[in-house]
DNA sequence: TACATTTATGATAATCTTGTGACAAGCATT
DNA sequence: AATGCTTGTCACAAGATTATCATAAATGTA
C-alpha cells in the first residue's frame, strides 16, 4: 500500500488515477492545485507525488521545486502533449518522471510502481546517517543527540544536511549560500556564521564535527 | 560523458540515437540483437543499456532479465505503441525506463540523462596527492604529515596547493604573487619567503619537497 | 678567500576572520 | 493585535594571520 498524492485541477483526472490507485490498494489524497500540494507536501509523508504542470496558484514546476526543498518524496509529472521543452525541465527540476497527457491510467500506475520501488531500493540504506550519539534521518528529517530528539529549525536541518551530505568536503561559504540558501540569495556571506553558530549550539557535544576552515568557509569533518 | 550500449535490430533507430547521444559527448556502443547485447553487457560496464523489445534471437524483457543476473546497470526499454501489457511487464522484469516508438530522440536523452544521475549517486573519490607520508587533500582541505594533520593557516594551504598542482615546475615569485596573492597584490616581493620559511616548518621532514630555485623562484619538486 | 647577491629567519605591528550576543523584520498561529 | 519562532544583519572583541623589515645565513663568483 502506497500513500500518493494526486495534484491536478481537473475533477476527473483526480478521480481516475484515484480509482485506478484505489483499485490496486492504495490510498490517494487529493489537492487542486499547486499551493494545496505543496502544503500537504510539507504535512504528510507519501510514497509519491503526481504533479499536473498547468494547475492554478502554483504550477506543477513550482509546486515540485517547492517540495524538492524540504523532501525527497518522487515526484511524476503529468502534462499536455507536445511540450517537449517543458518535459526536459521537468527531468531538471527534480522530477523522477513524466507522463503525457492524455494517459493511460495502467501505464501511470506501472510507472508510479516502478518509482517507488526504485526509490525504496536505493534510498532504504543511506536512510540514517550515525556518528557516535549523533544521529541523523533524512527521511523523516529528525536528528537524535544520544537518542533525544535535537530541535533544530528548518534552516539548521538545510544546512546540517548539506554538510552531512557532502562530508570531509571543504565547503565555502558561497558554496554553501548558493546550495542552501539557493542562488537567488543575496543577502550578507556573515549569516551563514550564524547559523553554524546556532547549529553547533544544538549539536552539544558533537557540535566538533563541524571545522571551522579559516578564510575558506566549513566542513563536516567525520570518517 | 557517459557509456551507453543500444540495442536495436534497426540500424536507424540505432544511427539516430547514436547522432544524438554522440553530441551531448556520450560513447555509444551498438548490438544489433538482444544475444549481442547480453554478451557486451557481460564484458564491459556500461552507464545505461537501450533494450528494444522486439529484436531476433533474444528479445528486449529476456536480455534484460538475462543482464540483470549479472550487473545492476540501468536499462531502458523501447517498443512499439500500445504493447501495453510489454510496458507492465518491462518494469517488474527491472527496466528502469520505458518509452513508446515512435519516440523524440531528445526525450530519451532526458530520460537518459535523468536515470544515470538517479543511479549514479555515488560520491566521486576525493582528490588526493601522497609523496611518501606527506598527504594532500584537496576535496577536504587537510595536510597530514606521516599522518597527523599539519596545522597550516590560509595562505599556506593556497601555496602549498599552488606548488603541489604545479609540481616541478619553476615557479618565479612574480608568478606565486599574481597566481596566490591575486593580480591586485601590490606588496613585496619577499613575503613569498616567509610564507615558504613558514610551509617549511610546517611540512617537517618533508619540506624537502620545496626547492628554492636563486635568482628565480621556488619549485615544488617530486616525481 | 673575499665580495656581492640572494635567501632564510625572527620579531612585530597591522590587518583580517571568526564567534557571539543583540536586535529587528518576517511569518504563522492564536 | 499579540505571541512565539525563525532569519538575516550588525557590531565588537578575541584571536589568528599576514606583510614588512632588519639581520643572519647561504650561495655563487672572481
Amino acid at each position: 500500500m502506497y500513500k500518493i498524492l494526486i495534484a491536478d485541477d481537473e475533477q476527473k483526472i483526480r478521480e481516475v488515477l484515484r480509482e485506478y490507485a484505489e483499485f490496486e490498494g492504495h490510498r490517494v489524497v487529493e489537492a487542486v492545485d499547486g499551493m494545496q500540494a505543496v502544503e500537504l507536501a510539507k504535512q504528510e509523508e507519501f510514497d509519491i507525488i503526481i504533479l499536473d504542470v498547468m494547475m492554478p496558484r502554483l504550477d506543477g514546476f513550482s509546486a515540485c521545486k517547492e517540495i524538492r526543498k524540504l523532501k525527497q518524496t518522487p515526484v511524476l509529472m503529468l502534462s499536455a502533449r507536445g511540450e517537449e521543452y517543458d518535459k526536459l525541465f521537468g527531468f531538471e527540476i527534480g522530477a523522477d518522471d513524466y507522463v503525457v497527457k492524455p494517459f493511460s491510467p495502467k501505464e501511470v500506475l506501472a510507472r508510479i510502481n516502478a518509482i517507488i520501488k526504485r526509490n525504496k531500493q536505493v534510498d532504504a540504506p543511506a536512510d540514517i546517517v550515525c556518528f557516535e550519539g549523533l544521529e541523523i534521518n533524512f527521511t523523516s528529517r529528525d536528528v537524535k543527540i544520544d537518542g533525544v530528539k535535537a530541535n533544530l529549525t528548518p534552516k539548521e536541518y538545510d544546512l546540517l544536511f548539506y554538510l552531512v551530505r557532502n562530508k570531509n568536503i571543504a565547503l565555502s561559504r558561497n558554496k554553501l549560500l548558493e546550495e542552501v540558501w539557493g542562488y537567488d540569495f543575496f543577502g550578507d556571506d556573515r549569516t551563514i556564521d550564524t547559523h553554524i553558530k546556532m547549529l553547533r549550539n544544538n549539536l552539544g557535544p558533537y557540535r566538533k564535527y563541524i571545522v571551522t576552515l579559516r578564510g575558506m568557509g566549513y566542513k563536516f569533518e567525520a570518517d
